[in-house]
DNA sequence: AAGATTTAGTTGCACAATCAACGTTTTTAT
DNA sequence: ATAAAAACGTTGATTGTGCAACTAAATCTT
């Protein structure tokens, strides 16, 4: 019996993950902060997939970043006041908006991803590079086991 | 430079992790409330640290459940709204409560679990034990890489 | 070509997380 | 014994998340 309380807390992925998220969440937002950038986890999840790949549809933000549409529009609505990014309309696709990356945000794009490094380093500490890897991948399948069920 | 990116992005443990937490959110709060549960994830990884051990301080709560004590309160809020837990002022020091279980709770103590333990095995799909174990066991050394720096 | 369906984005609603400031009580230090 | 420091819990402010309902535009059906 207490066996089942082990598996489904401490030892528990969801706990874990859980956890591990908010920790990295956490701790990249002080770097930000700390390196003077008004920028959160979140809207960096964001920018991520913008410095990749600029003029992408809100729609491909939200499948690429796995977050709601919804939350989509609220990220952008914030980078977009913060001078970061700017929607501009599909000529093509009267639906769509294309987002894009202003000069701003490309100026501080080495020195994010920088941070970003330090913070993934930080994290790999004591953890060799196949253990990190096999973890990814256990990561993925994971999260692709939901996925498939969601369809 | 395109490396950077990968590094960044699609293989970061930070994306990993975040997208696997919020796709088991999703998963178990789909699992509740298909089961006509009015208990949403967070409620339930307060709920399942008092069937282990009732009578827990808000500090202990939220030192186990890795959140803020902010939070704690207001879940717990929550939770006594619903009649789920109840807040008992500890006699021995004015300043903490004490958080119980109601009978309510109890009742449906073996279902929950039922659930979470539904969910786990749909995560595990395709996944060895072993393989789950160094998972775990990877998550927990980069928790504890940022929960050392965090001192 | 017209009507039905799907898709892109926004908004309202409910919920949750963190930080900082605060009041109260307890513990520590002198 | 008293003053300072620490601990417990609450509240307010800000940020982010997901669902559902909605508008407008594009695509599919027949």
């Amino acid at each position: 019996m207490d066996n089942n309380y082990e598996r489904v807390i401490d030892s528990s992925i969801g706990y874990l993950v859980g956890r591990t998220s908010r920790a990295i969440v956490k701790r990249l937002t002080k770097k930000f902060a700390d390196a003077g950038f008004d920028i959160s986890y979140e809207q960096w999840s964001i920018l991520i997939h913008l410095y990749r790949k600029d003029g992408q549809t809100q729609q491909e933000l939200s499948n690429i970043a796995v977050k709601d549409k919804a939350a989509i529009t609220r990220l952008l609505n914030v980078l977009e006041k913060k001078n970061i990014v700017l929607r501009i309309p599909d000529r093509t696709d009267k639906r769509s908006n294309l987002v894009y990356l202003t000069n701003k945000a490309k100026q501080f794009q080495e020195e994010l991803m920088g941070l970003v490094e330090e913070m993934l380093r930080e994290a790999d500490k004591g953890i060799s590079f196949e253990e990190m890897e096999q973890c990814r991948t256990t990561l993925n399948k994971i999260f692709m086991n939901f996925d498939r069920i969601d369809r």
